[in-house]
DNA sequence: CAATTAATTCACATAATATAACAATATTCA
DNA sequence: TGAATATTGTTATATTATGTGAATTAATTG
């Protein structure tokens, strides 16, 4: 009869439509399937584990605990690689500088995977938004929430609006607070890589009332071309691990305010603590 | 007997044809089918893989994950798949919008998947590029083309900018020709079906030299909600199939240009014919 | 906590497929 | 037409995918 061997796309997608159906799959269930050898069937989840699109266990393969990933595979490839390594510890964040918004306040939201984690959990909110990350306004756009955007040019690796035309519109704006994401973080201040984004960020520090950093522990101490923010704009910094010390010291003494958010998933009552 | 040789057209037409109906072409498929080497065939695969049009693994050619579709819809699946169906023409309406544009222009590209298709082989060339569009904007940014956007709102379904700020910004510029992306086409006009577009659109169509609307044959005898255009503004109409008699009268009437790009891949000497 | 079993990895053999270089053929155009 | 160009076919070589069985690791259980 027929002879049924497929190629690896037609197995992993096999193996892809079978997770989704029952939430887990085994090696001998898929290799029987396909009519081929465990080995490859093997090889296979390890393929597809590296695109974060399920997770291995011992005896089976179940769905990857990234809700983000996998729903809006329209993100860029590296933000959406960047999201994953991370995943947690954005999440954690995300939840913490959840909590520093209040209803009907006009957020600004700047460019980064950490922000975008913001994004994703503020969808539906009585908030005004505002951001110059193109992933984030269509995200949210498509969620139902409003985004407000400045003209102005994309440009470069960053799905993001900057140049001339940006910052000044930018100034017709004021925001309750502004989400920075940063690259780096040194004794002076916190850096990015791409003057183009710290000439926006800049602009939009100066346009809020209060300024929250977010990022985490693997950019401590780094370096990067220029710097955004001096520590004494900024308001509060958002992380999943404490600073070292001397950076701590410094960013203590400018007045920054540190949160350091859990990696514990903890259930929570209502999607806020402070009352929405 | 009938032994004869296909021509290297006809062959990739039954390559994308194969494909669209299986979903998964193999080379020795293909050669047995054309009469032809594997190598023959393994070119033709290259090609259409250059071009976008499949996308290639080891030992068979598979639906390429279709940016225009992918990118523009998360959610639907069977949006996703009319997309891809329909990519052929769409890449063929690309190509003939592409020998419209000449070196150093300011092209203003509208929302829409076959405006998607043009931008997809738009990047690189020596343009400038404004869109509304998220998709497109970022899609390009990435490519390294410059992209410059208005500002306004994001909402709703489409991942595009809206609203009176960013009808204001486009006042400010002047494009050599707008490429329009449509949902319906009557005897009295262009329509889309979402109010916030068409007002984009229309003010759009008014900064412009030349207006070519964008459309696949889908659309044609489709009134949605509200009308973008008569058709005495639009210079040029880029489709797959000529409309039925009473549009293609009316359009006729009004001065407008008709092109039917044939869906056959035919290899070009140059990327453009018109001396880019 | 061994002892057992199942699952996984590893290393290697083999088959399938892809690439590169060049020869042969067809096509184009002056 | 004949020279120039592009396309196709052939072969040898490299690359990749798959299958097998032994060695290793993780889970299970008495």
């Amino acid at each position: 009869m027929s002879s049924k061997k497929f190629h690896a796309s037609q197995r992993r997608d096999m193996i892809l439509t079978s997770l989704e159906r029952d939430g887990l799959v085994t090696v001998p269930m898929i290799a029987k399937l396909c009519d081929t050898s465990e080995m490859t069937i093997r090889r296979d989840f390890d393929f597809l584990e590296e695109l974060g699109l399920l997770a291995r266990t011992h005896g089976a393969a179940i769905l990857p605990d990234s809700p983000s990933a996998k729903k809006f595979d329209t993100i860029e490839p590296s933000l959406d690689r960047r999201a994953i390594l991370n995943q947690r510890a954005k999440f954690a964040i995300a939840t913490l500088a959840l909590q520093q918004i209040e209803p009907n306040q006009t957020i600004a939201l700047d460019v980064g995977s950490t922000v975008f984690a913001l994004a994703e959990r503020i969808k539906g909110l009585p908030i005004r938004v505002f951001s110059t990350s193109l992933p984030i306004a269509r995200h949210l756009g498509q969620a139902g929430t409003k985004v407000y955007m400045p003209g102005g040019a994309v440009q470069g690796s960053e799905p993001s609006i900057v140049g001339a035309q940006a910052i000044e519109d930018l100034r017709r704006f004021h925001f309750d607070i502004s989400f920075i994401g940063v690259s780096g973080l040194a004794e002076d201040g916190f850096y990015d890589y791409s003057i183009e984004e710290t000439e926006i960020k800049s602009a939009m520090v100066l346009q809020s009332k209060r300024n929250i950093v977010l990022m985490d522990s693997s950019k401590f101490g780094r370096v990067s071309v220029a710097r955004i923010s001096e520590f004494s704009n900024i308001n509060m910094l958002i992380t999943e691990q404490t600073p070292p010390d001397p950076l701590l010291k410094s960013l203590k003494a400018a007045g920054v305010e540190i949160l350091i958010a859990s990696s514990v998933v903890t259930k929570m009552k209502k999607e806020f603590s402070n009352g929405f």
